[in-house]
DNA sequence: CGTACGCTTGAAAAATGTCAAAGGACGTGG
DNA sequence: CCACGTCCTTTGACATTTTTCAAGCGTACG
């Protein structure tokens, strides 16, 4: 199979699916011309590396589409995933070297690439940028605090009811519709990966799984395709207060 | 107790303690002089509130001398901790009208503080406020990812001993050494409250932290007092395998 | 057809939480 | 200076949750 998607090798930023939501969102025309001269794009199959935690970086990017994941490592193997990254999402940290953590592919991925020195030049002559790049961070802190919170504090259950409600809630953001009533989709991570994600065993997801489906919370088709009957419901087995909530 | 600092009340931006680590790290003298003119200071007694989640939050600024945490409470009363705010950490975010978490002060706390209007305009103009607040954002973002490794999964007594060593680098960095060898220190938080950073119970956190004291790995005076014989032994503990890790 | 992979389920073990009691430090007022 | 009360902490006994280890199921794919 081509690493490369032709679809994608030479998109016009004009027509990018990400165009108003990545780190170019703010830009005008004149300063989407010069972030199209030095982008490039790269693909992945899924399942691939994009890039390991401590090897040198040599470019950041926006996932254009698919699915990643950021995830931790200890030396004795134990794992945590500490990010989703969705389409328009930011990879790579300017100003640093090499990566903190493990970037996979878990669905075929397109990325849409700068190499590392000409973005920082032109995020310090283009504030646009480092301004879009801000809220952006800013966003997902506020994710990542969420995370905390349900890492420390939730339990198994609540733990894939609120995995569940956020999957939930960007499709129906990616089909521009609001969360309500009846759902359905598709989950992009196998139980392990959503075990890395919820700080539990594969095991344990299965189980909760299982029991989520018994008292009809949802219901699945296959392992991956989920109905959930009512999101009001789902929302209240995640113990979340607010369902006004943060995507990740 | 008043309120007010006396030392603080009209602090030279040129002297202040957090002038080359806060959000105006990287002003020049004409920035700095405009930051001074819409700057003011407030100061807080331990276990006072600064703000609560959901107020309306019309300021933002940076810790200058003390100790706040950020928490986040479920509607049941569960607990999470998911920042602690030490001096030249920066608090709010601009373009939000409200308070996403609640902030307290755990220890007396003089905070500098600007008009959140003010500050947003002064941001646009002067892009070394924007640049300095990313880089400390990105920072943040590490460290809560380290934090969600953390609470995902390691142990009790990991959990316990990585509390300890970032407190104890804090500590000696705050003391200009680098931590090796023997350490000693105060803990700022209450064993409640290392129970809601950590994601346990107040009596796991006291049960890990005998265990720790019986296998010699730390010494206590009191309940505070912290003696550290090998810093190396500790970092083996807490599950690290990069000692030289970010700070919180 | 068989193998591999992901998933489910069961039983037992381990870790952590809950409930309860009591010890110790510290500040206040007598 | 002492007595008292409050708050923080420790410890024990027991309950609960989650993990660990093991076995088996189902589907996709060579």
């Amino acid at each position: 199979m081509a690493v490369h998607d032709a679809q994608f090798v030479h998109q016009e930023c004009s027509d990018c699916p990400i165009r108003h939501r990545a780190v170019c969102a703010r830009c005008d025309a004149d300063e989407l011309g010069k972030l199209e001269q030095i982008k490039f794009y790269r693909s992945y199959q899924a399942g691939q590396p994009v890039i390991w935690s401590g090897d040198r970086m040599d470019f950041v990017g926006s996932v254009v589409t698919g699915i990643a994941t950021l995830t931790q490592t200890m030396e004795d193997g134990r794992r945590q995933m500490v990010g989703l990254l969705l389409p328009s999402d930011f990879v790579g940290r300017p100003g640093r070297a090499s990566a903190a953590y493990d970037v996979t592919a878990t669905t075929d991925l397109v990325m849409c690439c700068f190499r590392k020195k000409p973005f920082e030049e032109m995020m310090l002559a283009t504030p646009h940028i480092g301004q879009r790049l801000l809220e952006m961070t800013l966003d997902e802190l506020d994710a990542a605090r969420e995370w905390m919170l349900l890492l420390g504090r939730k339990t198994a259950r609540e733990k894939i009811a609120s995995l569940l409600a956020i999957i939930a809630r960007r499709d129906a953001a990616l089909k521009l519709r609001s969360p309500k009533g009846a759902l359905v989709f598709d989950l992009p991570l196998t139980r392990e990966e959503m075990a890395d994600y919820l700080g539990l065993t594969l095991e344990t997801v299965s189980r909760q799984v299982s029991a989520l489906k018994r008292d009809d919370v949802i219901s699945l088709e296959g392992n991956r395709h989920v109905t959930v009957p009512d999101f009001d419901r789902l929302l209240e087995e995640a113990g979340d207060d607010n369902d006004g909530g943060y995507l990740v």
